[in-house]
DNA sequence: TAGATTGTTAATCGATTAACAATC
DNA sequence: TAGATTGTTAATCGATTAACAATC
């Protein structure tokens, strides 16, 4: 068993690490050190080479990594070279946002239907993906072997669809509601929290005009 | 001089104690304490109540905290009550979802404008809000004293954007692209990183099927 | 050989948690 | 008074960084 000892840091880094990577000349970049990298991304050069090493195990002194290689061993880490699928819940805007966007292929998710309790929705399609009743989730996550569920419905209707996807066997969940989930155990809940990314932006802002206001004054 | 001292990580986690508090019933529960609302958001007690320290300084021994308070200071610290402008660059889905949003507010962010480089797009407009071109976008920032940006422009074009946000005067970017962004020290950027949060999604998935996969081989 | 770069071991730093005294 | 709950001080834990030996 490998891989047990990743922190979630790490893991965060390496898509950054995968995007760096692909901007690099195929042809005439063959090699690529910690140390570049590092500075591309303004991060610590040590922190670049531990986390490349809980992924890959090549890396020679002198020379570095071999810059294709590096490529598909994360993406292969990973797992964007096999695809799993979503489902989404809640078609409101967020929902149909990510149901377009066609980027998530690339990261190996595969968003397959969204759910809806809005009879108006319900039956409409996005990007050529249905939208359907909430009374179907549970067979078609069964049927199709779903394991990742993405919540976009309010707030208030969070916990409720949280405790239907897991239901349904879905192990995985991906939650855009401003709340906090409770689950069982062994079900991951990510949480993608817009309201705290706004609290770090305006916190710096207030500060910012803070410092101002005293150094004039 | 207060607040210098509170960490990122207490910063992200003040939304979830105010979504959390908002959910009780305002006449009966007329306080609360730091152990109810570690308990119902999975957290460490002594933690909420470092946390709720850095923001208020009140706080009864076997009373708790007065429910209608600790809103109050909570949003009046993230800054909920004095909302900030914010413009959009990328008029795409995730752009137009944004836009169309009207949450944001809520959490003190007024997005006034969107900017596009696609000729077809500029004009238009989304829940009432304009997109512009964006030779037009240091002029309205400046004017209208904007200091958010958010980057919702494909990962190749980030770059260029925020340089362009940097020189129109912005002062914390909101960055949806997922590349890293270079900037002066005095800008602050957020990531709201989807490649991140899947990769810890589908690396959950595939540690559960090898654990699987172990126990009945 | 000299120098760049690797990976590892140890030190530092910061955040979380545990223990405890203070208070209503 | 006894018990719940607070805030603080100390211990633990984990992640980042620094120092260094190994190697091409």
């Amino acid at each position: 068993m490998i891989d047990q000892g990743i922190s979630k840091q790490t893991l965060q880094r390496l898509p950054f690490y995968l995007g760096y990577l692909k901007t690099l000349d195929k042809v005439t970049v063959e090699t690529v050190s910690a140390t570049t990298i590092a500075e591309a991304l303004n991060l610590n050069q040590v922190q670049v080479r531990k986390d490349l090493a809980s992924v890959c195990s090549l890396g020679r002194p002198k020379i570095g990594y071999v810059t294709q290689e590096l490529i598909c061993e994360i993406e292969h880490f990973l797992g964007y070279d096999n695809a799993e699928s979503a489902v989404i819940i809640g078609a409101g805007k967020l929902g149909k946002a990510l149901l377009g966007y066609r980027g998530f292929e690339e990261y190996g998710l595969n968003i397959v239907a969204a759910f809806d309790a809005d009879e108006n929705v319900v039956g409409t399609e996005e990007n050529g993906k249905k939208i359907f009743p909430m009374s179907k989730l549970k067979n078609l996550c069964e049927r199709m072997k779903i394991h990742i569920g993405i919540i976009t419905v309010p707030a208030e209707y969070a916990q409720r669809v949280c405790d239907s996807l897991v239901e349904s066997g879905i192990l995985a969940i991906w939650n855009f509601a401003p709340v906090h989930l409770t689950v069982p155990e062994h079900i991951l809940v990510q949480n993608e929290n817009m309201a705290s990314s706004l609290a770090v932006l305006s916190k710096h802002l207030s500060q910012k005009f803070s410092e101002e206001a005293q150094k004039i004054g």
